[in-house]
DNA sequence: GCGTAAACGAGACGGTACGTCGGGTCTTTAA
DNA sequence: TTAAAGACCCGACGTACCGTCTCGTTTACGC
């Protein structure tokens, strides 16, 4: 399926210093001080660059995003639920380095603030991570591990609220420890 | 310690008009899109009113929200935790009526966006809803009726995080069979 | 008539840095460089100051030029045409220093390119002037000093045709030789 | 003198289409609303296209106007100042349509803002229509049509400065009453 | 017919200015 | 002292053109 280029191609090195000048003033100045100005002139590149490819400044985070942290992983599949669990979990933490937890938090807030960003942020971010998780307990499920009654969407809300909780309210941390526990906590729930 | 009064006394009218008009303006365009400016001209106030008085927006939605919401609701103590814990979840879920919730996803969004007013939303909103739920899960434990092992502090995170998770991703209800269902998952976890 | 005067009164020293600005920036880089963002910056002064008191720069520009040539100097009255003329043409030309010539040649350009600047420039610039004249030439043919026949307007068209001229086209001085040839030449025609 | 053709020839398609492009825009919206990239598109052509052969909007628009004027027209010479006189502003004022009365005042306007083009207007456009009626003008003297002290040039100007003002302030028509009454005006003032 | 070379369309690029909006502050009169 | 009104400086918004560039494609000529 190859695309017809017509006229000066999309240069790769504009779109690098545009994700990175991005990643780098949240880091430093806050989601709340980033500007599309502000991108632009870190990425020495000019507004009309930016906004040709990104129409919000939460786009352009959340490719910088996934470019960072590589989010596409699949479900790991070991064949023993309490196993891949744990394994998703303290990947998912280990992800969430502070630079990232910090874009995700941006993300997230955005999410409340603009109902189109939001859309595509439930839709292109928080219901593929979801998906992987369920993915994970049906496997579960089939090979009988957990109560068949068990409320599958529950249980990944379960996850999900404590991961999103921590990074949102920053009373605790997100470390390995806490990816067991929860590992744990969720097959307390999913067995009684 | 009684405030000496000089000059034109504050106007409660004015006080009460900017807060309506946050709210209302929340509820009809979104936090996103609200404005100091825009406070200001449909409570039909000077902006230097509202500067006054909130030197940010977020304070003065969530002093709308106080207001609104009587989120002073002391613990509830019926002598037995379970009952406890429904009633808490209960009347916590009733509270995030769609006005409100929408007021409070916004708060948590611009504590990511502005660390000063995050410090105050973990001090004087986040905190003490945490307090609230500590105290009733404490009395449950010196009853007998948890595991004294039990972190009560993952289970104060556990219930927050499901609660917060669903007004900030929209993917689901909030009603009082959730509530029920957090409170039961939560003894679950407590006890075993 | 008393304005009833509510809220910050306007500054005036902003309004005269920016007629100044504009004024100097025109002599020095010329009409076509001018920008509303070049003026506010020289005149340290915020865009939104310019714009709410000027929608276009062709008004600062006329402004600026009207308050430097004052230009609203009546008819002379000396009781005879010949002296009359030759003040009105010696005043104008005198009027025309270079940088003034530069922003009559500027406003005159504008009125080429904004159809709505051309409307005011003819009401309020062009056609005060043509008055002045034609008052001078009515009450010389009042007083028989022109034969009762000659076209006032198309003897005005002539001086100002010569004097928009020689503004516009550079190719020779408006000097008081000038002046005094334009005024002769004008009775010429006048009596013939 | 054969310039050596390597490569693709010159689209005289393009050529014309820009040409025509440009007249048409002057016409319907005005020579400030005119742009190179407005050029190019309604031409169906590139903007490196336009660039590669001129340089300005006004070097487009001036080789449309003499494109459309055929304005290479040589001076009459009837034997006769009076006729010659007539014929020659007869024929400048027909040339001066609507549409070729906007290119003109756009010129005229383009010259007082950018210096460069200035230059090339006063030479490759007015000096030339200066130097045709200087030439009738002399051959009038030569034959003793008029007197022998006239300053030509200040009879130039008188023409070309009624022309010119008409054109740009648009207070009165240019016709063929206009023409005439010009040319009589000038015998006179060579007479006297 | 094959290579060379300029012209062409498309459209991305770094810039600059546009005109507007809101942020906070300040300056006035009135209550 | 508070309030309303509104001007002020500031800086970001998203857009339009500027003039340049980098592609793939087309069209001539000279070998």
């Amino acid at each position: 399926m190859e695309t017809r280029t017509v006229g000066r191609p999309r240069s790769e090195e504009a779109r690098r210093a545009i994700l990175k000048a991005a990643a780098t003033l949240v880091e430093r100045d806050g989601y709340g001080a980033l500007t599309m100005e502000g991108i632009a002139r870190r990425a020495n590149v000019s507004k009309q660059t930016v906004y040709r490819w990104w129409s919000r400044k939460a786009d352009v985070v959340l490719e910088a995003l996934n470019e960072a942290a590589e989010a596409t992983a699949p479900a790991p599949d070991a064949g023993a639920l309490e196993r891949d669990l744990r394994l998703f979990l303290r990947r998912t933490v280990a992800g969430a380095t502070p630079r990232n937890a910090r874009m995700l938090a941006a993300l997230m807030a955005e999410a409340q603030l603009d109902e189109e960003f939001a859309e595509s942020f439930r839709i292109g971010f928080l219901a593929r991570r979801r998906e992987v998780l369920r993915e994970v307990l049906e496997r579960g499920r089939s090979r009988g591990e957990l109560r068949s009654s068990a409320d599958l969407d529950f249980l990944v809300d379960f996850v999900f609220g404590l991961l999103w909780y921590r990074i949102l309210s920053r009373h605790a941390r997100l470390n390995r420890a806490f990816a067991d526990k929860v590992a744990g906590s969720l097959l307390t729930l999913a067995r009684h």
